[in-house]
RNA sequence: GACCCCAUCGUCUAGUCUGGCCUAGGACAUCAGAUUUUCAUUCUGACGACACGGGUUCGAAUCCCGUUGGGGUCGCCA
């Protein structure tokens, strides 16, 4: 064990954001590779905007994404007793005047602080910038730079790792450390994720909270995996790797100190990469939640079935939402005809007359497997002298609406005889 | 505007600290070919970057300065 401490501190105003997530997700990262401690702390001193939804949301994504802290939450609000001695502090020792009922510090000018930032190196502050600080608002309530430190500080906090965008609050929260008599701890500001147009992550991306992702049908472990990839790269550089195995070489000062932009397409490579190392026994559960939430009816889904779709799927899709795009013939019977498909596999007749004939050749299999219906489709062929492709694309679009799609035979054994031909002669009028 | 951070393919990056092995490597995406009943996979290939300008040096993606560009912060929000 090492003496390092780190914390994640959220206020629990919003859902846990793909940047915090990120800051959460390298704070750990550190704490178990040196063997140190994550502590978790709540920063909830905003009445106004806290809610208990937020929080339970943001530590259920933390253990989502496999997170877990050592220590905490422990909660702003609950120590809100703990800052006006130390402000009182100040306030006898002359560094802090009064301002109505408020407590401010006084800035010295023209003095230099130096951060040596284990990300970005040594950056030079100049006090002449920085104005007096609040440290008590005159609703007697602390602020924010001054709880910080007073918490980092009765927490142990070691090494503060957060975003860039607290860059400049570190040279003021500097002079409360020095003031107060407390030990500096290091610093590592992260740069900041940003959308894929390259301005700040924000709601109009799409996407910018955990638990949308979760909702979209990602897999926890991809979207980590993801997460870490922006601003570190393994040595090996192997991309697919779990938390475990980066924690192995993972290294604060390997992080990378440029912005980086938020790439979808990538995240879906990792998250089908996943999905296919996994069993189609595992994705069934996540699956079946995927399509509760989409409104089917879970005793309407036989386990048996789903998992033989999943099997048959499994290389093709990448998210659950994609898998549900992908199989909607499996599950509904008013499933969507492409229009496109529907051009080229069913508009002409001599396609109308291929399904006709098959359909017929069908009805004469008695078992319906795979391998008969193959060697059904290619009797068919060689007696017709029609290319087997002729009945095969066909048959593909009437039976799923889809130009692509798993293997044909075996989607029609999973479907079933009677939906099959039923389809078959539908579409072949 | 002031202060701070940053600048390698469209995107994530390796290389930068410790200058030569870099005619700049990998991954995603895109495009083309092969395989496949289709789609996807897989394989092969193509496209594609050191922001610009000055130095320093025998030699610069790598060091220094400037310009441009992007980002952050300037709340009694957190």
């Amino acid at each position: 064990m090492s003496n390092v401490r780190v914390r994640f501190a959220p206020s629990p105003t919003g859902f846990l954001h793909l940047g915090s997530a990120r800051t959460a997700l390298f704070n750990w990262l550190y704490a178990r590779r040196v063997g140190g401690t994550f502590v978790l702390r709540i920063e909830d001193t905003d009445n106004q905007r806290s809610k208990k939804e937020f929080l339970d949301e943001i530590l259920k994504d933390l253990k989502w994404m496999g997170l877990d802290w050592d220590e905490g939450p422990f909660f702003q609000s609950e120590r809100s007793s703990l800052y006006m001695p130390h402000a009182e502090k100040l306030l006898e020792k002359g560094l802090a005047y009064k301002d109505g009922e408020a407590i401010i510090f006084k800035v010295a000018d023209d003095q230099i602080i130096e951060v040596e930032d284990l990300i970005h190196g040594k950056i030079i502050f100049n006090t002449k910038e920085i104005k007096d600080q609040v440290l008590i608002k005159s609703d007697g309530s602390p602020a924010y730079n001054f709880c910080c430190v007073i918490d980092d500080n009765d927490m142990g906090i070691t090494h503060i790792v957060r975003g860039d965008d607290h860059l400049s609050n570190t040279p003021k929260q500097i002079l409360f450390y020095k003031a107060l008599g407390f030990n500096v701890p290091k610093f590592a500001h992260m740069p900041l994720m940003m959308g894929k147009d390259g301005t700040k992550l924000s709601k109009r991306h799409g996407g910018v909270a955990v638990f949308e992702y979760k909702q979209e049908g990602f897999l926890p472990e991809a979207l980590a995996n993801y997460l870490m990839l922006l601003g570190w790269m393994p040595k090996d550089g192997k991309e697919i790797l779990a938390l475990d195995e980066a924690v192995k070489q993972f290294d604060i000062s390997d992080i990378n100190n440029v912005q980086a932009k938020f790439d979808v397409d990538k995240l879906k490579w990792i998250n089908g990469e996943y999905i296919r190392q996994k069993k189609a026994e595992e994705l069934r559960a996540p699956i079946m939640q995927k399509m509760e939430e989409e409104g089917y009816r879970k005793e309407n889904i036989d386990k048996e079935y789903l998992l033989r779709i999943i099997e048959l799927y499994k290389e093709r899709f990448r998210t659950f939402s994609e898998f549900l795009t992908l199989t909607t013939c499996f599950f509904k019977d008013d499933y969507v005809m492409d229009e496109k498909a529907f051009q080229k596999n069913l508009s002409k007749e001599e396609s109308k007359k291929c399904l006709a004939e098959f359909a017929k050749a069908l009805k004469e299999v008695k078992e319906f497997t795979s391998k008969n219906i193959e060697e059904c489709c290619r009797e068919l062929s060689e007696r017709t002298e029609i290319k087997a492709a002729q009945f095969i694309h066909p048959t593909r679009t009437a039976v799923s609406g889809m130009l692509g799609g798993a293997g044909l035979f075996e989607m029609m054994e999973v479907l079933g005889k009677d939906k099959v031909i039923a389809r078959m002669e539908k579409w072949s009028i």
